[in-house]
DNA sequence: TCACTTCTTGAACAGCACTCAAGAAACCTA
DNA sequence: TAGGTTTCTTGAGTGCTGTTCAAGAAGTGA
């Protein structure tokens, strides 16, 4: 099977680069590392990385799907779990991918591959957070805005960092006022 | 008065500058302007830039501390309108800068000047927003965690672009939940 | 007039993402 | 096995970036 041999070897080498940028992209950052320094780490030139990826935000947007697949396999095994701890769960997942909440963002406002990642990563965790909302009894109603709540403040949780403990007080916090009802107006 | 004098035309040149800077920053974004174009929008050259400002990032901290000083004294005007509507004002006041939002962010894992400045816009935002959540009448365990949240859906609101009927319900919402008293747990 | 400080500049530097054209290697067909 | 084709890799280069250096112009005080 000689044509499948060579996907086979392409399909590793590309996989072999983006194990070394998604290493590099976490512990330095994105603008902090550059293509020249990736394939150096890959043992390869510049070249050969832009024979793989259109771009360096090609790069970065394998590197995103890498991650968000790897965490949504897990996140699959926990969603018995409380909402409260699904979000605190959640939060210390991506914490270590802090910076590239940021790179994200920035990027988006760039590259539209990026925007087009960024657009379809939130239609996805708002279908997420919304399930789990409704599932914790909040009034229908009050489903968008509290999605958008929830996003925003997890997003605020990863770009500023927080100890576990305000994380947790926040977090309760925000899953106590979301989901009772109030007495008052 | 020579001595005034050479002060105050340094004072204006470095004001010229940062106009533009400023203009440049907000339309077109912190990294696609180029000190080259700040320059030439301010009719000197690059090195000119650097006799007033050591870096780009000084630059960026100028004018956000302009930004800040012009949005501070507005507030001002507006401090005994109810908590919603100040929170959306603050919403729509700091909207056109909702790129250099993301900017502060990345700079401020990068360049150490950024980073102080951005600890100390969050010391000074949380102030006002535990001053006016403990004035809406919150419980005052709840507030660091109420005062992030706060913090946190502003800062979304600003990144991710809304219309300006999901910014009111988002907001609404919000202060709605944070200021009432629940009745089950 | 002369020294001194303040300001401005032309010319360079290293680093960046990215490209081009040529060559090496693997593959398929005859 | 030979030759043509595709797949991969590379050295060398381009234009852009933020930043620096050394030299010069301009304004100031004696």
């Amino acid at each position: 099977m000689p044509r499948n041999r060579r996907l086979q070897d392409r399909e590793e080498k590309r996989e072999e680069i983006l194990a070394v940028a998604q290493r590099l992209f976490i512990d330095d950052g994105y603008e902090s590392t550059s293509m020249g320094r990736i394939a150096e780490h890959a043992g390869v030139t510049v070249n050969t990385i832009y024979w793989y990826f259109r771009d360096k935000d090609d790069l970065l947007i394998a590197v995103l799907d890498r991650l968000l697949a790897e965490a949504l396999a897990q996140y699959a095994t926990i969603t018995d779990r409380p909402l409260n701890e699904r979000l605190l769960w959640a939060v210390d997942r991506l914490e270590r991918l802090h910076g590239l909440v940021n790179t994200v963002h920035t990027r988006a406002s760039v590259s539209p591959a990026v925007h087009t990642w960024h657009t379809g990563f939130h239609e996805l965790a708002d279908s997420l957070i919304a399930d789990a909302l409704r599932n914790a009894g909040a009034a229908e109603a009050d489903i968008p805005a509290m999605t958008a709540i929830g996003t925003f403040v997890i997003e605020g949780l990863l770009t500023h960092r927080y100890d576990d403990a305000d994380k947790r007080a926040v977090i309760d916090l925000l899953v106590h006022k979301l989901t009772t009802v109030p007495t008052q107006a």
